[in-house]
DNA sequence: GTGAAAGCGCTAACAG
DNA sequence: CTGTTAGCGCTTTCAC
């Protein structure tokens, strides 16, 4: 039915050999006469001819594609929940497969509850994994990873593993964060945190943003913290502004805000993370932690590629530093609320 | 080096085919005897066995993934730029692909200028392409296209081919938009576009709001209608409401009504196209034409499951219902204002 | 610079 | 119910 390899070489009087390493194996082209090599060519183009990946991933146990995972170990979390982190991250993951002629395969199978049934079968040649809980079977599971993977959002440590990892500096996001609004003024400032508990980055935020709090002497504890599904009590008069685990959430928050007749920034002032482009659609304009999500993406291409040619990354961990992007949704603190 | 059904069979003491019936080919498993079929497990587990996909895709000649293009024929568009609306599609996609086990491959090879290069190389086993523009170029790539391919946003008969395809009712959906903001008596309205034409989608809604407002008695033309890049002359008086291409550039627009002193909906009503998750996020949340992305996602992985089988799908074409979200950003048209 | 031989891991087709 | 045979399309190895 399909054209293959044999088909050409008989067109062009050579063995199939030959037409591999012209068509195929560039670094062993060198090795065919220039006119052989036309000949091969032609007779390709003109039977139509199309390398069979299946047969050549087969052959090389080579498949040319990166696995990507999240959220595993919960139900599967659906993409549109979030803010635009996950198209941030699949940009700079897609640049950076791009570069290396690689692909991303979002597998759903493994995506769920039981992503070590398939994890480990030859779909792919390396793994990607961000927001994995730090449970034990997760731990388990990676340990007995027989491929290649990097983490991003936690380190190796998180799971006994010794892995490449990426993730952002949230103990800097969150000092900017904080500094920024006491810069300006305030002091009871609340945080309202993502219920996907289990995530490092929303167990990191939430711990930072006491521990931080307390080095500049603001002292805030869990009464100042309120979860997603309510977080009125941060709107009633007790806070001067409020730093959110992510842009949505601080979009929430200040879409609620001005239902209750709350004026941002001059009343509330309001902080998110992730500083996605939906922080621009907002307003006021949403001051915000820049996570280098696009960059991190490319990183962890990046370490993966090194681990697949066999060697180390250098460093096994890369922690990116935030920024703070300072938009219209803060200000210097009401005089008048100041408590 | 791996553990092969050739090792399970020798240790079970039977032959790889009977190895190969029992751990995957479920269908034929019906032809083992229960006995050697525990045997077989037992030997699998304590080997370690993992099947190796690369050979099975070669053998069958089935990858069992479903290959992803989106904007083809332009530079790559980056996922981040747009609305959640990419989220909303991929977890359609995802969640029609889990059901029959198949994944979902995103090769940024093929998402750029040259796409035809690798379409055809047996990479997955049928493809998804959204937002293909109408270019000659991608008609004859399309009609050469040995795959089967279901396309999002665009009929078939676009490029020539009789293929599958799912879209949304977009004159529905305009007629809603208007039809709402005229029952509240507004009749100065603009619409804002998208940059980005070539997509069906844009050309499709800028044509529907002229048309349909014709046929409203509204007559609004190209003067009322103004770019993402420059839409402030839709801010300066002249209009009560504003129709927006997607729900970021609403949010842009209201963003930019509040910054120029325009309350929103008192003084300006802004409707957006398709009701992301995004539009409870902004104050006041914003009235948008839902499309049903998700839905749509996983009725195009149907169609191509169905294609796959052999079949013809029934319909070929399947044209989705719009609704009409309606939220705080829309309202009656303000006397004082009324031209 | 070129080709012959061998085999990757698996399964379809058939025979027992 | 089980096994034998053959081969998918390609590349690696080694000989010429």
């Amino acid at each position: 039915m399909a054209v293959t390899l044999r088909d050409v070489a008989a067109k062009a009087g050579v063995s199939p050999v030959v037409v591999s390493r012209v068509l195929h194996n560039r670094a062993l082209n060198v090795g065919v006469s220039e006119a052989t090599a036309q000949r091969v060519r032609d007779a390709a183009k003109e039977l139509g001819y199309r390398r069979n990946v299946a047969a050549i991933s087969f052959r090389t146990q080579q498949t040319m594609s990166i696995g990507l995972f999240h959220g595993i170990g919960t139900a599967r979390q659906t993409l549109e929940g979030g803010t635009k982190y996950f198209a941030s991250l699949m940009d700079g993951l897609l640049a950076g497969a791009f570069e290396h002629g690689y692909s991303i395969l979002l597998c759903p199978k493994l995506l769920g509850d039981a992503p070590d049934a398939g994890i480990n079968d030859g779909r792919c040649d390396g793994l990607i994994l961000y927001n994995v809980e730090s449970t034990k079977t997760n731990a388990r599971m990676l340990q007995e990873c027989t491929q290649p993977f990097v983490l991003i959002h936690s380190p190796g440590s998180d799971f006994g593993c010794d892995v490449p990892s990426v993730r952002c500096d949230n103990r800097e996001g969150m000092s900017l964060a904080l500094g920024h609004l006491v810069e300006l003024g305030h002091r009871r400032i609340a945080y309202v945190h993502d219920s996907h508990f289990g995530s490092r980055e929303v167990a990191d935020r939430l711990a930072l943003f006491k521990e931080i709090s307390h080095e500049l002497g603001l002292d805030l504890t869990d009464d100042d913290v309120y979860p997603t599904s309510d977080f009125d009590g941060c709107l009633d008069g007790g806070y001067t502004a409020v730093i959110a685990f992510h842009d949505g959430i601080a979009g929430r928050v200040m879409a609620r805000a001005q239902e209750v007749g709350l004026m941002v920034p001059e009343q509330l002032s309001v902080v998110g993370f992730d500083s996605t482009s939906y922080c621009r659609e907002l307003s006021p304009q949403l001051t915000s932690v820049s996570q280098p999500l696009q960059e991190m993406g490319q990183r962890a291409v990046e370490m993966l590629m090194t681990v697949l040619r066999g060697a180390r990354p250098e460093p096994m961990e890369i922690v990116m530093p935030c920024t703070l992007d300072v938009r219209a949704s803060t200000g210097p603190v009401p005089p008048a609320r100041t408590i």
